[in-house]
DNA sequence: GATGAATGAGGCTTCATTCAT
DNA sequence: TATGAATGAAGCCTCATTCAT
C-alpha cells in the first residue's frame, strides 16, 4: 500500500521547466501557471511538490550549477592533471565553440545574478557556485604554480579574474552580442591568462573559437 | 494660463526613482505606485509623463549609460591622451577604489542585462551603450598600436575583452562579492590587460585598487 | 485640479457590504469578491480603499460598535436620567421587541466574537466594545446605588453580568432560537436584573417583549 | 485478510484534532491538512473516515455536546436531587472556579455557535444541544418548584436565560475577558438565579468563583 | 500638469476532494 | 486502511493603465 513517491522526479522537471521559461520572459514573468504548462503539470501540483515559487528557483539554481560543475569537471578531466591545458580547458569549456551548449540556462544564469542580488537566499547560493567554481580553477593555477608553468602571486586573485571575464562575456553575448568581435572570446581570454599567469608556453587553442 | 512645461525635470526624476527602487526590488518588483513614491509624486502623474513602465526603463538605461559616458571622458581626459595611462585610466575608474561610487546604478545596470535578454528595446539600447563603451576603450588601443605602445592585432576583441571582464567584476562584486579577493580587481585586470596588450611599460596602479 | 477624495463614504459603504456578506457567508465565507459585488463595486477598487481584508473587518467592527453605541444612547436619553428606568430602557433596547432592528449586524457580531478569539486587532476593539457597553450600563447602576434605587456591590460585576446574558440571548436567538421561549428574554433578564440590583420597585415592561 | 476496523476511533481522533486546530484558526482556517497534522494522519485517510470537512465539524459537535452532558450530569448527581443545590451545581460547573477545564473545546463551541448562523445542518445540532441543556436545568427548576423551593412561573424561560447568560459568559471570557470583574461571574449568576427563582434560601458558593 | 479613483487582468497560493496504488 | 499524488477552483492581493476632475 502507498504510494511511492515521485516527487524527486518532479522537482527536478519543474526545475527545468522553471529554467525554460524563465530564459524567455525572466523570473518574475515567469509565472507558477507557465511553469506549470512547460512541465506538463497543473499548477497546483507544482505548489506540491513545491513550497513557493523561490524555492523552485533555488532548485533550478543548484541544477544549474551541478550540471555545470559535472561537465566542466568531465572536460578538464581531459587534460590529464596538465595545469597548462587545465586552465585551457577551462577557457574553451566556457567560451570555446560549442560552449553555450544549454543557452537556456546561460541566460537563466544571467538572471540568476540579477535575482542574487535582492533575494539573500539566491545570494548565498549563488556566491557559493561561483566560489566553487573559482576555486576549482584557482587549484589547477596553484598547481601550475608547483610545477613552474605558471609565475602567479595570487591564484585566487587570477581564477577569480578569469571566471569574471568568463562571466562578462556571458552577459555580452547574450545582451549585446554584436558588441563582441565573433570568435574572439576564447582567444582573448587566453591572451589574458597569459598576462596573468605567465606560462612558460602559450595556451592553446584547439580549431576555432568563438 | 500656460502652465509651464516642467517635463524633463520630471523624465528626469522619475527615471532616477526607477534606479533607486529597482535596485531594491527589481525591475517587475519596482511598482509605479514604488517609482512615484520614490520620486514624491503620483502614479498617476508617471503616466503622464511616461507612456509605459519600459519606457522609464529605457530613460533609466539612458540617464546610467550617459553619465558613466560623460563620467569616463572626464577621467580619461586626465590621460593627456597617452594610451597607456588611458587604458589604466579606464580600468581604474571602473574598478578601481571608490569607483562604485553609484552602487543603485551598477545593480541597476546588472539588471538591465537581464531585462535586455527578453525585451528587443532594451537589448538594443543596452547593446549600443555596450558598444559605445568597447569603441571608446578600443581607439586608446588603437592608437597605442600606431605609436607603439602596445602590441595588439584586434583591438576590438581586445577592448571587448577588458570590458567583459569590468562586466564580470560588477556581476561578482554585486552578487558573490565574497568570491573576489579583495583589491584584487583593477591590478588583476591590468595584468590581463598586458598579456592582451603586450605593452612596453607596465601598467602603473595608484595608491590602492579593490 | 485634483480630484476630492470619497474615500470615507467608500469605506463606509465597504464595511457595510462585508456586515451583509459576512451575515450570510460568515467572514471567511465572505470573500473580496462577493463584498464588492454588494457594494456594486470592483474588486481592486476595494483594495484601493482598505489594506487588507482584516481592515475592512475591524471598520465593520467600528461601524455596529458606533451605530450601536448612539443608538444605545438616544433610547437611554429617554429615561431622563432615572436609574431604574435606564437599566430598563437598557435591556429593553437590547432584547425588547423590536430590538433585533438589524439583524444583520446582529449576526456579524457574534461572528465577530468568534474572529475576536483568533486576531489580536479584533480581540482588541471588540473587548473596547464590550466594556464600554458595560462601563454604561455600571454608571446607570452605580447612581441607582447612590439615590438608593439599587442595591448592589459591584456595579461593574453586575452590569458586565446582564451584558452577559444580552450577548448570550444574541447567540441563542441567532443560532438556537427554539431554546428560548417566545418573548420571554427581557422579562427574564429584569427578573434577573431584580436579583442583582434589589430595586426599590420592579421593572416595568412596555407593552410585550420577546 | 480483513483489516480490524478502527473507524471509530479515528473518527474520535480526527474530531478531537479539529477541536484543537479549530480553537487556533477558525473553522475555515483548519484545513484537512491542518486536522490531519493535528491528528498524525494522512489528509487522504481523514477524507476516508469522513466524507466531508462538515461532517468533522458535526462530529465534533456532537463530542463536545456529549462530554459537556456527561460531566454536567456528573456533577449535578453530587447534589442529590436537591434542587436549589442542583441549581448551583450547574451555575458552578459552567462558571465556577476550574470551570474552564478545556478551554480549547470552549473556544470551538463559541465559534459552533458562528458556524450554526449558516449551516443548517450544524445550527440544527448546535440548537438541539442548547435545548437539552435547557431541559436539564429547566427539570431541576420545575422539581425546586414543586417542592415550593422555588417562586418561578416559567421554568424554562428561567433556564433559558441562564444558559444565555452563561453562554455570554463564555463569549466575554474568551474575546473580551478584561470585561469581566475577576472572580464574579458565577457570584453574579446566582444573584440573578436569585431574582429568576426566589428561592427559599441564596446559593452558596464554594470557596472561590472566578 | 496633477490628483486620486477606478478597472480588470493576472499572480501566487491554499485547499477540499478524488484517485491510483 | 492508508498513502501521497493530483486536480481545479477560488481567494487575496498587486499592478499597469485609464480617466474624470
Amino acid at each position: 500500500m502507498a504510494r511511492p513517491s515521485n516527487t524527486d522526479q518532479r522537482r527536478t522537471q519543474i526545475a527545468a521547466a522553471l529554467i525554460k521559461v524563465m530564459a524567455k520572459r525572466g523570473y518574475d514573468g515567469a509565472s507558477i501557471g507557465d511553469i506549470a504548462k512547460a512541465a506538463r503539470l497543473t499548477s497546483g501540483l507544482v505548489h506540491y511538490h513545491f513550497e513557493s515559487k523561490q524555492e523552485i528557483l533555488l532548485a533550478s539554481l543548484e541544477s544549474i550549477a551541478n550540471s555545470h560543475d559535472a561537465r566542466l569537471e568531465e572536460r578538464m578531466a581531459k587534460a590529464h592533471g596538465r595545469p597548462l591545458e587545465e586552465v585551457g580547458a577551462f577557457i574553451d569549456f566556457h567560451l570555446g565553440l560549442g560552449a553555450d551548449a544549454d543557452p537556456e540556462a546561460l541566460a537563466c544564469w544571467i538572471l540568476l545574478s540579477g535575482e542574487a542580488l535582492r533575494s539573500p537566499k539566491v545570494r548565498t547560493r549563488f556566491e557559493s557556485a561561483m566560489t566553487s567554481t573559482i576555486h576549482r580553477l584557482a587549484e589547477s593555477i596553484r598547481r601550475g604554480v608547483e610545477l613552474g608553468d605558471f609565475r602567479c602571486e595570487d591564484a585566487d586573485a587570477a581564477a577569480a579574474a578569469l571566471v569574471a571575464t568568463i562571466q562578462g562575456y556571458f552577459v555580452l553575448a547574450a545582451s549585446a552580442r554584436s558588441a563582441i568581435p565573433k570568435g574572439s572570446a576564447a582567444r582573448s581570454t587566453k591572451q589574458m591568462a597569459e598576462g596573468l599567469l605567465k606560462p612558460a608556453r602559450a595556451f592553446r587553442t584547439p580549431a576555432k573559437s568563438r
